[in-house]
DNA sequence: TCTGGGGTCCTAGGACCC
DNA sequence: TCTGGGGTCCTAGGACCC
């Protein structure tokens, strides 16, 4: 029987901040979006008080000062650094690690005859807690979906938990309704609900055909792992992506020219980063700008607009010249923008890129010249060298007023201890 | 006053071609 | 009254995930 595990980190973020600040251990704590605008990552103490999940911060922040909550806006350059930690560890523990998000993680254990996967799961529970101080949670089964509904037991059941033999299997799936199955979402859950199918358990059983023709393969594919058909394979390169996205909300709203020209520039060089850090090149961008959809009383308008490129490319400058120049072409005077993006689309490997143009375009003054800036970016700090079209002084850059010092990454703000 | 950001996959339908 | 059939490519939109 093949056997493949899923580790997620609880609570993640609030996790990641209570390993440098331990006076958050035990008390409610809560982890912000950009600009400190919802509630993204709970303790176990605000959960059991009713903070919701994804709800605006303003509408929590009451309850959660009265229990003498902790808030702080997100730190990702400290959670991206502690996920690289635990995924480096799970790799000692499975050939293949497929890492899925930035707290979680699938790992086949293949055939492997002779283990005994709870111990050897639960000492790499232990592992990951001493060696990174993040609390990891484990659930085991014979594919993905199963795995993952065994890790939702796992929080109940001392944090390793395996459904592997038939009549365990038959007993989670009934007691799962079937909306909490991943892959199933809202929308899926209720119409699956009209049709009488109102579990896990019941879904598993459900005609394939007749699922196929109602929701399409992909919820199909989901019966049959249910049933232990593995449909979902481990995953252990992550595929180049198709499509890079950096896009903001600002602090406040703006307006001027001026200002979105600096943000549109800013988004478009951290796009280039992406790409390059892919080793990617890029044939189009678009960029996308519109005012807020929550404030009915005011004028609305949504407007994007992109640009092909004659050359598949990643150079900053010509990104950002790309992104300026749609800019101005769908902005609008007169509305007060609440956000804005750029997309990076027709992505292709740089390598193959070069192949095909037989040497007739010269990338390599460009190449030269992204990878001595990437270099001195890297080494001394984001920014450090810059495009001027960003801008110095933004108004419209993002909130993050409570955010915590970025332990690991930044010299001058390692924790200090001091003993007494 | 305040309301996140970044992705993927699949499907249906239109455009276009021979 | 009759006015092909089959294939590909692209895009938009819907669904999901963390």
């Amino acid at each position: 029987m093949c056997a493949v595990a899923l580790v997620d980190c609880r609570n993640f973020y609030v996790s990641c901040e209570r390993v440098f600040n331990p006076k958050l251990m035990n008390r409610p704590t809560v982890v912000l979006s950009n600009n400190d605008g919802c509630i993204i990552a709970r303790s176990e103490e605000a959960k059991t008080a009713g903070v919701r999940m994804g709800a605006p911060y303003h509408e929590e922040k009451e309850r959660l000062a009265r229990m003498g909550g902790a808030v702080l806006s997100s730190n990702y350059a400290l959670y991206g650094d502690m996920s690289t930690r635990v995924m480096s560890l799970l790799g000692e523990f499975s050939p293949k690690v497929e890492i899925y998000s930035i707290d979680e993680a699938f790992l086949d254990f293949g055939n492997l005859a002779g283990i005994d996967l709870m111990d050897h799961t639960r000492w790499m529970r232990e592992r990951a807690l001493r060696w990174t101080g993040i609390p990891v949670g484990v659930g085991i089964g014979p594919t993905k979906v199963i795995a993952k509904a065994a890790n939702k037991l796992a929080k109940r059941n001392g944090g390793v938990f395996a459904l592997l033999e038939e009549g365990a299997i038959r007993t989670a799936l009934a007691g799962m309704a079937v909306e909490d199955i991943w892959g199933i979402g809202g929308r899926w859950g209720k119409r699956l609900r009209r049709m009488g199918i109102e579990t896990a358990l019941a879904l598993r059983e459900a005609e394939p055909t007749r699922i196929r023709q109602g929701f399409g393969v992909v919820v199909q594919r989901i019966l049959y792992e249910l049933r232990g058909v593995s449909c979902l394979s481990i995953e252990n390169a992550p595929p180049a992506k198709k499509e890079i996205c950096v896009s903001r909300s600002f602090r406040k709203r703006v307006g001027a020219m001026e200002e979105l020209s600096q943000a549109a520039a800013s988004y478009a060089t951290r796009a280039a980063e992406k790409l390059r850090r892919d080793g990617s090149r890029a044939c189009g961008l678009s960029v996308f700008i519109h005012t807020n959809h929550f404030r009915e009383g005011e004028p609305q308008y949504n407007g994007s607009g992109s640009v092909r490129f004659a050359h598949p490319t990643s150079d900053t400058g010509l990104l950002i010249r790309a992104a300026l120049a749609a800019l101005r072409r769908i902005h609008r005077p007169g509305y007060l923008y609440h956000k804005a993006g750029v997309l990076l689309f027709d992505i292709a490997p740089a390598r193959r890129v070069q192949e095909e143009m037989f040497d007739r375009l010269d990338f390599s003054r460009s190449d030269a010249l992204m990878s001595t800036l990437d270099a001195l970016n890297t080494r001394m700090g984001r920014a450090t060298v810059r495009y001027g079209a960003e801008g110095f002084e933004a108004a419209w850059r993002m909130k993050g007023e409570m955010r915590s010092p970025r332990y690991t990454t930044r010299w001058e703000e390692l924790a200090k201890v001091r003993a007494v």
